[in-house]
DNA sequence: ACAAATCCTAGCTGTCCAGTCGGAAAACCG
DNA sequence: CGGTTTTCCGACTGGACAGCTAGGATTTGT
C-alpha cells in the first residue's frame, strides 16, 4: 500500500515552489518556470507537466505563460493543506476500492450499496482512513518549506573536520 | 492511494475465523474448511488459498490438513492485532516507495540514503505512516469480530412491515 | 481405497504507473 | 515583425503488478 510517485514528486513541486516564494506574497512572487525545480528535484520535465496540470485544475498553483513565465502558488503557502494537494494529485483518498466517503463524512461501501449485508471490515478501513485524512489535513505547504529551509540550512554549515 | 483486495479479503477471512472460534480457546476451535468462509463472503476460492498462506507464514493462523481440515486462529483474537494482519498480507506498510522504517521506528529515505541533501517530503510521509500504523495497531481482531456480530443481530431482527 | 482438504508452482489477463514525444498556443524581446 | 521561451494538450508505450485460474502433489479422516 503506497502512493504512487505523483503524490511524491508533486508535494516537492508544491515545496519548491513555497520555498522561492518566500515570504512574499503569492501574488508578487515571480513564477518560476518549471524547468527549474526539475533541474533543483531532478524529475523530468516531461511528467512534471502532468502533474502540475493537474494541481492547477484545482486552483492550488496559477500559472503564467509565454517566456519568463511559470508557476506560482495561488494563495499563500500556510493556507494549502496537503489533503487537497495529495487529493488533486491521486484522486480521493480511501484505503480500499470499495470504501466511498460520502460528503457529510458518511461512509459507504460496496456490501451496504447492495444491501445484503453489513460490512464487517469496514470498521477498520474507517479508522484508517480517519488516520491519512487527519496526517494530511493537518499538515500545511507552510510547514513542510520551513522544514525543508531548515535542513537545507544545516547542511550548510561547514562541515567540522572529523 | 489505497490497500489492494489482498487485505480486504485477507481481514475478512480472519474476521470470519474469529466469529466461528466464539470465545472457545483458538486450540479447541473446530478447524474451518476455506471453502466454508469462501462461501460465506463471496470470495474466490483459489485466491483465498494464497492469502491464508501468507497468514499461516505470520503465524496468525494454524491449519489442520486432510479431510475436516482448515484453518483456526492461531492465538486469541484480543492479541492478533490488524497491523500484523495486514502487514502480512501487504508487506511493510509505507506510503512511499522511497520510505523505509528502520527497526527503532527511524525512518530513512532513498534521498538521505544517497546522502546529497536532507528529504524535504519526509516530514508529511512519517505523519501518514504514523496515522496509518496507529490505526491499525490499536484494532484488534476481537474488535472487528464484535462489530460484524452486532450488525449481524440487528440485521436479523425481524423486518418490521412498511 | 477414497474423498476431503491443505499445499505449492506456474501462468495468464487486464489495468495503470511512469515516462516520452510531438506539436500547438501564448507571451515576451529585439 | 519573427524568434524564443514558456505553458498547454493529447497520444502513445513499455513494463510492472494486481487479481485471479489451473493443475497437481501431499496429508489425513472414514
Ligand atoms: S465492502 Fe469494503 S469496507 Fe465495506
Ligand atoms: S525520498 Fe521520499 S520521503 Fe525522502
Amino acid at each position: 500500500m503506497l502512493f504512487s510517485t505523483k503524490a511524491e514528486y508533486g508535494v516537492r513541486l508544491m515545496v519548491e515552489l513555497g520555498r522561492r516564494a518566500g515570504t512574499t506574497a503569492p501574488e508578487e512572487a515571480e513564477p518560476v518556470a518549471l524547468a527549474t525545480v526539475a533541474e533543483a528535484e531532478l524529475l523530468p520535465l516531461s511528467y512534471l507537466e502532468h502533474l502540475v496540470a493537474k494541481l492547477r485544475q484545482a486552483d492550488l498553483v496559477s500559472s503564467v505563460r509565454g517566456a519568463h513565465g511559470g508557476y506560482r502558488l495561488a494563495k499563500p503557502a500556510r493556507e494549502i493543506a496537503m489533503l487537497d494537494v495529495v487529493e488533486a494529485l491521486e484522486g480521493p483518498v480511501a484505503p480500499m476500492e470499495c470504501f466511498h466517503t460520502e460528503r457529510e463524512g458518511r461512509v459507504l461501501c460496496s456490501h451496504e450499496v447492495d444491501g445484503d449485508r453489513a460490512c464487517a471490515t469496514k470498521l477498520l478501513w474507517t479508522r484508517v482512513h480517519g488516520g491519512v485524512t487527519k496526517a494530511l489535513a493537518g499538515t500545511s505547504l507552510a510547514e513542510l518549506v520551513e522544514f525543508a529551509d531548515a535542513a537545507a540550512a544545516t547542511a550548510a554549515l561547514p562541515e567540522p573536520v572529523a
